[in-house]
DNA sequence: ACTATCACG
DNA sequence: ACGTACGTGATAGTC
């Protein structure tokens, strides 16, 4: 028997939008949650009714023909939200894919197609469907016409279905009466007036006596007289009025046949459908590609199988030009063994011997194979990867295509990016961290398997995703290059001088000592001063001081807040100097030195894909925020010292973001004062401030600064107020005087922003892509986020570009020369090289050369040299 | 696991 | 009427 299921689309979509949370997106930024829950419910019901045709019907935004007359009442719908509208097209487009019949028809209601073709297909003596969360369609119920009405109970979406007996007994009307009960009470939302006073109780007793709105009306002099009968004479016209608007037309012109909407799994489930889910980001769904698989022909479907072998089968692996999956496993620094993938057939070899498996690899490569993993920074130094080799990358690589995805595991990947979900009890795999000691040893195996597996399927798939996203160049000539910068960094490390950070520490702890006792005299009692909550309670309730308005689950006690109160009370300058030192002690001194390894030296981690905007990250210990702001955690970079016979050459960029922004925007103003001028600030200060250069004092300058970094940062009024002290207007009138000042640079932000919104993404220089999904949010302070990331992003991501081209290019550049010098640290702008005493000039010129020319912008590159014998003198 | 704070560019 | 500068990581306290 064939079945025809019809669905209101506007109706689905409406209440999968509202069940599902709205920063479902896919990776470009699209709102993807009405979506996702309107094939959720799609689903459900194809899998229970295994309908053979189908059709989805929409409204179309104009006036409609049953609701024209009464126009003035549409003003009282509710306006679709934006994250909703957006996802319109895009179901309808998918529809098609999915080969299945989408009805609009202008002047016409969804509801009015659905019920014209629920007649066409009973007639056409087909079991009819209609799946809508509206109960107008109700009326449509027969005993062939199934309405399924989907609703949440306890989180579950559960069906509520009605055929006319259904409805009768729920409703004690018929479903036609269903259609003069509604002409009575009307409906608000679809601005069907009703009359006055009736509600559901009153309309159903007077259908159930009187059975249609006529008959009531004939019968009005044989109520009681009262109010009700009062409206209802008042009424007639309205009643029967609304009651032929609520009927749904039977004999609209449906834009399409009952042989149109016929439909297979086959062709729902499609490859280009898949395509096309996997282009939205719905993972959830991909199941339903392996179900139909596993029924039909297998052809995609994970496969994998895992044997044992030699390194002789892994030499002689594949026989064509292709790639192998590989993954060693490591304990410590003795290799256990490894699993080579190719094709799906995993061989796994245990072995200890690291210079067979070098001598493996090095055979793979020459025969042109590209060898994938998962996570290539690790593997460099135990196999002397080369730049030059080919080696892919799956992190870094997928890293550059969503840089905001946060992690990059081979479950994540694999179902993202290939459809394909490791089942259920696997769901430790996906985990960032993983100790492969804690798994069985056949667990462990198939953990190795798979991240080799892993990294062969996805390197071909990550590959034309980069070529497609125009980012091949970026990952061949910058990212991969970089991944052995890092390593080489992580490899050499930094000297500490562990005797005299330790008696730091102890100089620290005994002021800190002396602090806390001063502290609790202070406050009469002793307290835990690290703890905000009873530092808070001390202060604003016990000294009563006056209370720094920020909170949020308590007091604020920040620099900012105790800083105010210096003066009213002794005890804050005793607590700022304690918060001070205790944050050196314990981060710094305590921190540092449990990082210290058997070398004296620290080995910090980099990290490639952690950040948003391109940056590198630093971490166990971060390297990157050593102090330098003040005086006293200034000292603690004296400990960072160079090992014998070397010294540090340090370089750092001079406005490296202000020159980018001015060459990116190509303001002739901002351009030809960065020709002009070594003293940024203070030619901004001149021209914003309107006075001579030489009359800008140091007040001046500081505050065009602040405005040269607000404008960096996306900037507002109220941010750099609150910088600088000011009140909103006048940090305004800064803005608008910078803005006058280099009009190009207000047309370039302006652009950025504009950009972002229409693509959902920003781009650096070198083709970078931040997505922004906060710029299509409804939320208006998310979206002036996502402003203020769009303005930032290029700049700050651009600046990060530039100096990963110098550091790859200071790496070459110190191997080619046979230098003995090395670079060991990069804090964002600025490089750090332990320079061989007899090399200190050469590499002095060298960095400043590389840094300098690592992009030709249309603002010259400046940067800062300093030699010294530790970390505070090389600054 | 989350929040508050503070170190850096 | 809202409540903000952009990008990170470490520590300590609290839940």
């Amino acid at each position: 028997m064939n079945k025809l299921l019809l669905i209101d689309g506007n109706s689905i979509m409406n209440r999968g939008f509202y069940a599902l949370p709205v920063d479902l997106t896919n990776s470009e930024g699209l709102h993807t949650n009405a979506i996702l829950g309107f094939l959720n419910i799609f689903f459900r019901i194809y899998e229970d009714e295994k309908p053979s045709h189908i059709a989805v019907a929409f409204d179309v935004h104009a006036p409609t023909f049953r609701h024209e007359m009464y126009r003035e009442y549409k003003g009282t719908r509710h306006p679709m939200p934006d994250e909703l509208r957006e996802q319109m097209p895009v179901i309808k487009e998918l529809l098609k894919t999915m080969k299945i019949s989408v009805m609009e028809a202008a002047g016409y209601e969804a509801d009015d197609l659905i019920g014209t073709m629920s007649r066409i297909g009973r007639e056409a003596g087909m079991e009819v469907t209609v799946l809508s969360g509206d109960r107008d369609l109700l009326q449509l119920a027969a005993d062939n016409v199934l309405i399924r009405i989907p609703k949440t109970k306890a989180g579950k979406t559960v069906m509520e279905d009605y055929r006319a007996k259904e409805v009768e007994e729920t409703y004690g009307v018929t479903p036609v009466e269903f259609i003069e009960m509604k002409g009575l009470m009307g409906d608000s939302s679809d601005n069907i007036p009703g009359v006055p006073g009736v509600g559901p109780k009153t309309a159903e007793k007077l259908i159930r006596q009187y059975h249609s709105v006529e008959e009531v009306i004939a019968h009005i002099d044989e109520m009681p007289k009262n109010k009700l009968r009062e409206n209802l004479e008042n009424n007639r016209e309205m009643a029967v009025f609304s009651r032929d608007l609520s009927r749904i037309m039977l004999d609209a012109p449906v834009p399409v046949t009952l042989e149109d909407t016929e439909v297979t799994q086959e062709m729902i489930l499609s490859p280009e459908t898949r395509e096309a889910f996997t282009k939205l980001s719905l993972r959830s769904l991909m199941k339903l590609f392996r179900e139909g698989e596993d029924e039909a022909a297998p052809k995609t479907e994970f496969r994998m199988e895992i044997k044992d072998g030699s390194l002789k089968d892994a030499k002689n692996l594949p026989d064509d030009k292709g790639v192998v999956g590989f993954y060693p496993v490591f304990a410590g620094e003795n290799l256990m063994g490894a699993a080579f993938s190719y094709k799906g057939d995993v061989t796994i070899v245990t072995t200890g011997d690291i210079a067979s498996l070098y001598e493996a690899l090095a055979s793979l490569r020459k025969r042109g194979v590209t060898i994938a993993v998962m996570k290539l920074k690790p593997m460099i130094r135990p196999f002397s990867v080369q730049p030059s080799e080919a080696w892919f990358d799956t992190e870094v690589a997928a890293y550059l295509l969503d840089p905001l995805a946060g992690k990059y595991t081979f479950t994540g990947l694999l179902e993202k990016y290939l459809g394909i979900e490791i089942s259920e009890d696997k769901e430790k795999y996906a985990r960032e961290e993983i100790n492969v000691f804690s798994l069985s040893i056949p667990e462990a195996r198939e953990y190795f398997a798979l991240s080799a597996c892993a990294a062969e399927l996805l390197c071909p798939v990550l590959q034309s995703e980069l070529v497609k996203q125009d980012m091949e160049k970026l990952y061949n000539e910058m990212e991969h290059p970089a991944t052995f910068v890092l390593s080489d960094m992580e490899e050499f490390g930094i000297r500490v001088d562990k005797e005299q950070l330790i008696s730091f520490g102890e100089r620290l702890n005994s002021r800190i000592a002396e602090l806390t006792q001063m502290i609790y005299s202070h406050a009469g009692e002793s307290f835990n001063i690290n703890s905000t909550k009873q530092l808070g309670q001390i202060l604003f309730e016990k000294l009563e001081l006056p209370a720094g308005k920020k909170t949020k689950s308590g007091y604020s006690t920040n620099v900012e807040v105790l800083t105010k109160l210096v003066g009213k009370h002794p005890i804050i300058s005793d607590i700022l100097e304690y918060r001070q030192l205790t944050k050196l002690s314990s981060t710094y001194v305590e921190g540092l030195l449990g990082c210290i390894a058997e070398d004296g030296r620290i080995h910090g981690t980099f990290h490639q894909t952690v950040t948003a905007t391109g940056r590198i990250s630093s971490s166990d210990p971060n390297l990157q925020n050593l102090p330098t702001r003040t005086e006293l955690g200034r000292d603690i970079r004296k400990v960072f010292i160079p090992r014998e016979g070397y010294c540090f050459v340090d370089a750092d960029y001079s406005q490296i973001e202000l020159r980018v922004m001015a060459a990116m925007s190509g303001d002739e103003n901002l351009i030809s004062a960065f020709r002009q001028s070594e003293d940024i600030h203070a030619s901004t200060a001149s021209k914003v401030f309107n006075v001579p250069i030489d009359q800008v004092d140091s007040g001046l300058r500081r505050k065009a600064k602040a405005v040269n970094f607000g404008i960096i940062y996306g900037i507002s009024s109220f941010g750099l107020g609150q910088d600088l002290n000011i009140s909103r207007d006048e940090a305004q009138a800064y803005i608008d005087q910078y803005f006058i000042t280099y009009p190009g640079v207000k047309a370039y932000l302006d652009r950025l922003v504009e950009d972002g919104k229409k693509k959902g993404s920003v781009r650096t220089m070198y083709n970078r892509i931040r997505p922004i999904p906060e710029l299509k949010s409804s939320n208006y302070m998310t979206r002036q986020f996502g402003e203020r990331v769009a303005m930032n992003s290029p700049i700050q991501g651009t600046a990060a570009d530039i100096i990963k081209i110098a550091m790859i290019n200071v790496r070459e550049e110190l191997m080619r020369r046979g230098l003995k010098s090395r670079l060991i640290l990069q804090i964002h702008d600025e490089l750090l090289i332990e320079t061989a005493l007899e090399e200190e000039q050469e590499v002095r010129e060298l960095l400043e050369h590389e840094m300098v020319n690592a992009a030709e912008l249309a603002v010259p590159l400046y940067v800062d040299v300093h030699v010294g014998e530790n970390l505070y003198d090389a600054k």
